[in-house]
DNA sequence: AAAATCTATTGAATTATTCAATAAATTTAA
DNA sequence: TTAAATTTATTGAATAATTCAATAGATTTT
């Protein structure tokens, strides 16, 4: 039994004839009732009771089994439709996973921007940690996630999308506050506050400044499940520094009464952010879609990696 | 997109494995692989995100296919069990027309018997003029009738069934009342009642004896619209005599008070009942079932006609 | 680096499908 | 009653689709 051989009983059902029929199922006579006849002697039942000359009659079985057809045919046509709808690879769910340190400064731009551009993809964010966002991306729980390098996995594509310096954010009568820059080594001597294990950022920044976490203070463990808004909200305190991505600091807040942030001197320390994906994902456009639209938001003090493709 | 298609996709969505999935639908896996993309190519999505080694994954779109897929091979699988049950020619309704003049005698002792060994046949049936019947046969209407000889008819086919003797009936007080046989040209001289015009079973008794009616009584005309039922009580009463068929002389009214039954004396007077359906009617079975059946059945004072085949 | 595990591709063989021509059956018209 | 007309079935050749074994290509695991 195929769809086709459904097509043809309807057209006979409809036409009362073989000939016109099969006119209307664009195919010669002979092909409509070659067809017929096996499907008959498939089912075991006679659909119509031919007549030369005078038209045919529908047996009553037959009405049964075409009214069937139609249905089968219906639902046929649904998932065409339903195939026809999911066409758009701009359409749909897409699930965006983004790390903490990222999610609260990029994503407030990020998604009225996607909402405008490309307003039949509905996003569904998830905030994570790297290590548990990748499980998820590999499982295919996510279709993307945006995270900061180093990041390769195997059977996972990655595009850079900008380069993000680091800040020192000080209480705003702490003792430098009068330098232009500050030298990464000069923070082992100050109380710094970083986010808790899991958090790269973390990671990046002690990278920066090896010797820093040499005390591995008290106060840094408080923090373990903190936020860098947390942090951010006792550097204003006067509880230590802290260091902080680019784009965590607001326009409004650069110069604002309790925090003073300085670059780093020298050659910056820096972190890569970039979008990542299963190397077979199939909506790729979704993903560029989102890439280019970060890369043209209105990011202050970064820079754009744009892509070579 | 074909059924198999859709077989294809389910097999792998339940798998999670081209090759395990090409297994369970019985073909190679470039079978599979390749039918899978051609869905694919004619649907303008894909369905599944392959990635060597590890498993596949299910688009989201592919995942509402797939969902689709099912509703589609399980319509078309109640289409099979429809044609399925449909396969016994003996299932399903039968639409059996019947002439007047036989339906009260036949029906009574034929429906139970056809209850008893067909019990799946719905029989439907019709009482109504040659005709009519015959009209509604050739529509598809009804699936056989039951008639009386002379009845030829292009597109349709006949077995007769039995041959009844046409039977002289008197009041018990008439002056007939001791002979034995009745000659039928001797009906000319009598009140002879007979039904309208349009039952073949008038037709048949003014051909047996040409004379009868040649007064055209108005006893006669006045019981146009009636049956032989109203006839026999009339004979009953003392109106007139009449002529019955064989079967309509049940075996207790043989001699019965108010009305004596003779056979006509010679070659008697008679009628071949038959069976009448479409050339290319497909449920052969049926009809062959109901001769047999009506052949078997104890019909007295009939001779029953065996069939050739 | 080698082995293992998948899916994709290739090319040849098989199988289905298709159509033009025509047969067969039946009805209508002459 | 024969001839023409109409309709479905059959035939045979051409085309298209499907199938599989072999193998490539890609990736992961050992």
């Amino acid at each position: 039994m195929t769809l086709t051989e459904l097509r043809y009983i309807v057209a006979v059902s409809q036409k009362n004839h073989f000939g016109k029929a099969a006119q209307s199922c664009f195919v010669s006579q002979p092909t409509l009732s070659i067809a017929i006849k096996k499907l008959e002697g498939e089912l075991g039942v006679r659909l119509f009771e031919r007549s030369s000359k005078n038209e045919i009659r529908i047996t009553e079985i037959g009405q049964q089994v075409i009214n069937q057809a139609y249905i089968v045919l219906q639902e046929a046509q649904i998932l065409i439709e339903i195939a026809q709808q999911g066409k758009d690879p701009l359409t749909g769910q897409f699930k965006l996973g983004v790390i903490y340190t990222i999610g609260p400064y990029l994503l407030p731009s990020l998604i009225p921007m996607l909402r405008k551009t490309v307003p039949n993809l509905k996003l569904i964010i998830e905030e994570n940690f790297t290590a548990n966002l990748f499980q998820s991306l590999k499982q295919g729980a996510l279709d993307a996630i945006i995270i900061s390098y180093p990041f390769d996995e195997p059977g996972i594509e990655t595009a850079a999308l900008y380069e993000e310096p680091f800040i020192v954010a000080l209480p705003r009568n702490h003792e430098w506050k009068d330098l232009e820059q500050i030298p990464p080594e000069d923070l082992a001597s100050q109380d710094l506050m970083l986010l808790g294990a899991g958090h790269c950022f973390r990671d990046q920044v002690i990278k920066a400044c090896p010797d820093c976490m040499s005390g591995d203070s008290e106060l840094t463990r408080t923090l373990e499940g903190g936020s860098l808004e947390t942090i951010r909200h006792m550097v204003a305190a006067g509880t230590g520094i802290t260091v902080l991505p680019r784009t965590s600091i607001p326009p409004s807040q650069k110069n604002e009464s309790l925090i003073i942030t300085k670059p780093f001197a020298g050659p910056s320390p820096a972190r890569t952010v970039a979008i990542a994906w299963r190397k077979h994902y199939p909506r790729k456009e979704a993903i560029f879609t989102i890439r280019d639209t970060i890369q043209n938001s209105p990011l202050e003090g970064v820079d754009i990696i744009q892509s070579v493709a």
